[in-house]
DNA sequence: ATCGTTTATGACTGGCTGGTCAGTCATGTA
DNA sequence: TACATGACTGACCAGCCAGTCATAAACGAT
């Protein structure tokens, strides 16, 4: 039997490499070449696990999106309005390396957006974190918690437009630590006042 | 005399004619020559207008830039919350070719963002939106309109982040008028609430 | 008309890069 | 030890495109 080796742990050290040269230099003007001696493997060894360029960035948006996927909804319904709070706050606190990502994420998919296959796409993520939060302030308004007046559904969908304005500030500026940390309870006692029965 | 034309009209011409081709096909996917083509202008003509494509790109940014500071920074400062709040949401409504130039703003400087240099200079326009809107949160404070507890400096460059994605929704997911007006009135709501003492 | 000057043009070129493939290597089996 | 098979490699190529330049057209002044 000849040597062997595990697919899918090979895709994520090239997928590792490209982000690492992706975000220095940029999708465009970085070359297959250099994705490959970032990864310590030959330029055609690349293409033994990917198609060609455009598979690695899409690939990579896919493992994007899952990391995404797990840290927005993963959190408990929360029973009262400082929970849900809470839970808002984490939600923009973004991990320095989601952070880096969205740089890469607009250079290689800016285009992208004017299909609308890709952007629907892109959207229902959106469309999804709205329902994931009308859902909670729903079962917030039944508990008494938020005022009933307040429309359930659409602000949703605002609140995953306004967190999404945060966490792309932080990424995009570098904005410190502290100060973000800052921002975020500002934004989030404004929030919260403003759903408050 | 010889022949004399006005360059600067010759600028705005290929600026637009850019912006159309880059918002259809994508600024890295567009050629010079498509470019050319959609301004109506022989190839080599484009270079005696601007140096070099990214030349191009760069006149585009700063062009849309200059549009935004006009409208941002051009309301008159808010006697009423209600002023206020109807500031936001006009700010907030972008027309449709802003919307459009944002996702090739992406794409073409998302890279750029890696620069300090760059990323400094748009952040420090935003730096400014959240100083406008702290003069403008003082001054309302004062006028017994805002809670005083609220901590001006810090809410100003929150709310710029917080428009900007609402701003950013709008035009990389191509929301409809009608629902993004109704997310805006809901996301105005929420704040003047927050905000109100 | 004609002349001098600016503006316009598009065929051409040189450099670059994504992708290929013929050959080599590594590993395990018989 | 010989053999089989998949993993790996990098020199090479074809195509593309930004930018140049030799030539021509447009224009205004006289």
């Amino acid at each position: 039997m000849p040597k062997v080796v595990d697919r899918e742990e090979m895709q994520h050290g090239i997928l590792d490499a490209a982000m690492q040269v992706y975000s220095k230099k940029g999708y465009h003007a970085a070359t297959i070449a250099d994705v490959a001696e970032a990864a310590g493997l030959g330029k055609g060894t690349l293409y033994l696990y990917f198609k060609n360029k455009e598979a690695i960035a899409i690939s990579m948006v896919d493992r994007h999106f899952k990391g995404m996927e797990d840290r927005f909804f993963g959190e408990a319904m929360p029973e009262t309005l400082d929970a849900f709070a809470k839970g808002l706050s984490q939600t923009m606190n973004i991990p320095d390396d989601h952070a880096k990502f969205i740089r890469v994420f607009f250079e290689v998919f800016g285009p992208s957006f004017a299909s609308d296959a890709f952007s629907a796409k892109v959207a229902s993520f959106f469309d999804r974190l709205g329902d994931h939060y009308s859902d909670q302030i729903r079962h917030l308004q039944s508990a008494g918690q938020i005022r009933d007046d307040a429309d359930a559904k659409k602000l949703g969908r605002v609140l995953a437009s306004l967190i999404d304005g945060m966490i792309l500030h932080k990424g995009l500026f570098s904005i410190p630590a502290k100060r973000h940390s800052a921002m975020r309870s500002e934004a989030v006692d404004m929030f919260v006042r403003g759903l408050g029965v």
